[in-house]
DNA sequence: AAATGTTTAAACATCCGACTTTTTAATGTT
DNA sequence: AACATTAAAAAGTCGGATGTTTAAACATTT
């Protein structure tokens, strides 16, 4: 045709309101803890009915842009968008992306090694102490088989932090996250537990002798074990494999 | 205190009715595509007001959970999300957190080359020319100062896309959007675009010969660079540090 | 037949106003 | 000073009336 028609969208009213507002907080019109005028007086200025405005609030607190309190003091608060707030978006996303294992160990397997070659240089004593513990502690609950998974997270999420690195961060804890949903299919037998433990212990000698390469490659190492233990595992009905999760 | 108690949560109805419904969808009992019932139904079921159940739609709508279509065949449909939902979930706290020029530039130190260095094994010759062709675009508007920024996102999105995993190419993709804005900020001089043809240039270069130890040095060097040039860059009531975004 | 126009009904969208609940602040009481 | 009461501001909930959109069924024309 020459010439490229787009297709009319029609704005829904709070729709239209939510932008207006989402806009106003990314031009830094609206400030973190600025209050918004009272529903009724709001919806007067818009020229809109309570309940249009009330659908953009809802649409604006799920972006985790605005928090609502009740009562005297209350009203429409902007608000920071918060770590879990985007954790959950990007949980929500794998949920159907449900992206192959393959998918997660290429990310882990880009980042993590990296981090813990930081980890080697800057780490301090005190968090040596704790990644010790937290090893000792996974050991005490190798056949309790609750807690095994926070700590496993614990540990992980310890080595990002001290990179201090928001995204790197976000990124990592979000996978691990997305990575529960799939071990807690998949029956993790207890050998599969030491041998997560005994990647960490590797981890933390490098890091204690302050061996940035020593650590990386024991982090790759852990790493392609965790993928070809989950891998190897089965339960009754599900298998797991390098593309997904299938469903016998 | 020695026990951490929680602060009590009051739910609001349509809070609560979101829940369910998103509970239901992550526990799989609602899939893509599947229609709830008509509004008036609902709300009755759940022994509520239309309007509350309608708050509730448009918090899932929110989540990328939910597509809600008027008329006759309409109604509330579950939704996969998508792309771009947690790309602007991503965006928004990226906004607050406005995170150092560093940790965006570490994040891609950590991916980019190594994206790279995939690239140089499975490339083809009409990826090859697609790359080479956006880099002559590129010269050609390099005085047109408007469309660089596209051309530049286009070029690192198809290296990443060849890696064909889309958690990493949500990750570059929403860093590289959230560096458009500081870009935007910064006067960007001819120098400085042509720097990054340049850098392009020897990364093509590179995958062309396949080698990937080249790529991914030359995708280090061009990270390196583009850093660099911003933080020298400065206009007239902003400068851009290694930690952010300043107001003079 | 095929294209075009018309009607209908299902479903969401909006508005409104009355009523409820929550929360804080002011006031009073012991 | 500590506690209880009350008042007011604000969000939360309800339900019915009315508007708008859309797809499908039906009718008309070419």
């Amino acid at each position: 045709m020459g010439f490229e028609f787009e297709a009319v969208k029609v704005n829904r009213i709070s729709q239209n309101i939510a932008e207006q507002i989402r806009g106003a907080i990314l031009a830094g019109e609206l400030k973190i803890g600025e209050r918004l005028p009272p529903e009724k007086d709001f919806a007067k200025h818009f020229g809109v009915s309570k309940s249009s405005l009330r659908e953009a609030y809802r649409a604006l607190e799920a972006y985790g842009l605005l928090e609502i309190r009740q009562g005297m003091a209350g009203g429409a608060f902007i608000k920071k968008v918060d770590f879990s707030t985007v954790k959950d978006s990007l949980v929500n996303y794998f949920f159907f992306q449900n992206p192959g294992l393959r998918n997660y160990t290429q990310v882990r397997m880009f980042i993590e090694p990296q981090v813990v070659g930081i980890c080697a240089e800057k780490i301090t004593a005190e968090e040596l102490e704790y990644l010790e513990k937290n090893i000792s502690d996974m050991e005490q609950e190798i056949d309790g088989k609750r807690f095994i998974s926070n700590l496993d997270i614990a540990f992980h999420k310890k080595l990002v932090d001290i990179t201090d690195n928001e995204i790197i961060s976000l990124i990592v804890e979000s996978i691990q996250t997305a990575l529960i949903n799939i071990k807690q299919i998949v029956h993790t037998d207890q050998q599969f537990l030491i041998m997560v433990c005994d990647g960490h212990k590797k981890i933390v000698a490098a890091l204690k002798e302050r061996n940035p390469e020593k650590a990386r490659k024991a982090m790759q190492e852990h790493i392609n074990e965790v993928e070809e233990g989950m891998l190897a595992s089965k339960n009754g009905s599900m298998i797991i494999t390098e593309k997904g999760l299938l469903r016998k």
